[in-house]
DNA sequence: ACCTGAACACCGTTCAAGT
DNA sequence: ACCTGAACACCGTTCAAGT
């Protein structure tokens, strides 16, 4: 026995890491496994089941915080966020089995079969959009200090009283913008 | 003068209503246009952008609503569905540009930046979810009908007192799950 | 059970060259 | 300005055959 359903997981995982979610080929993964792409279908029917199995590790992440809707959802996006492409990755996948999750059962119990669906779409909908943010003004710099890096480099800049980086700032207030709405929603749901 | 991008864009649009997003690629829609692939790379740089154009195209449909953000949003939903695959278009294009759309401001005139940002985030979510799971509807259909077409037909089965076909009554009642979810995000903004 | 090797039918994008 | 023709570097998936 040479490789596991698991080991194809985790080697996806790894590539995904490492290439992001365009670069994360049927063909990489076989790559990373040591193996040729036809083996990959030997342990899977196909990449979509793939993306899925990848999903539901991702999101395996976020098992703590039971009693609390507001916590359970801090807790999915970070396990999103912590990933490269990982809220990609999760929302395609979610978009196949919404109403079938046992994360969605989980918040149900909590808040109804509504209020789960609707913070669980608006949870992923927000983390897409901030990790494709992020990942955007993360190029954006790369690109800058090629083109001329800060004299001095971060700590002469905390001296100037740049204390925080644009980026560091950024993630903040799309942490905060995400707060807000899941408020929003949790409010509508009294 | 042959091709604009305006008629680049609608050729795009009829390959994805014949083909869905999957077979929408740059080779067919410039097939459908009776050009080379490389044609179309002098209307647009990468598929990205043109599939941006296309989500603008069909998000164009909701214009009307101006006031009531309620039915705003029911009108976007109704332009994401009325286009196959329309839903994963939109939602695929926003995720790059949530905050920068025009969308977007005429809704945060109406709710604010975080109302405006948690609706339209459900909305696409709601859509795409709901487009897919009809679409897999549709095709389980397909399928059992291949398999073996009720005797009689619809006029049969509507006598027998079955009025409401199973995929109409999957299509209502998704309908009506996006307008609670609308109504508990709209609750929590007063 | 797990894998190889080879093939099939595709992709997006670039680039020199034409009109 | 708009397009052709040819090429480059890839895809996902199938299938007979090996161990």
């Amino acid at each position: 026995m040479r490789n596991s359903l698991a080991d194809v997981v985790s080697a996806a995982l790894r590539v995904l890491e490492a290439q992001g979610l365009e670069g994360c080929s049927m063909r990489r993964v076989a790559a990373e496994l040591g193996v040729q792409p036809s083996a990959l279908y030997h342990h899977v029917p196909d990449k979509q089941t793939l993306l899925a199995l990848m999903a539901d590790r991702i999101v395996a992440g976020a098992g703590a915080a039971e009693g609390d809707p507001r916590r359970f959802c801090v807790a999915l996006r970070d396990a999103m966020l912590a990933v490269r492409d990982g809220a990609d990755v999760v929302a395609t996948a979610a978009a196949f089995r919404l109403g079938a999750s046992e994360i969605e059962e989980r918040l149900a119990a909590l808040v109804g079969a509504d209020g789960a669906r609707t913070l669980l779409l608006y949870t992923f909908g927000h983390a897409q959009s901030t990790q494709t943010h992020l990942q955007a003004a993360a190029l954006g710099a790369l690109a800058a200090f090629a083109a001329g890096p800060p004299a001095g480099g971060p700590a002469v800049a905390a001296a100037a009283g740049q204390t925080a980086t644009p980026a560091a700032v950024a993630e903040a207030e799309l942490e905060a913008s995400f707060g807000r709405g899941l408020d929003i929603i949790l409010a509508g749901l009294r």
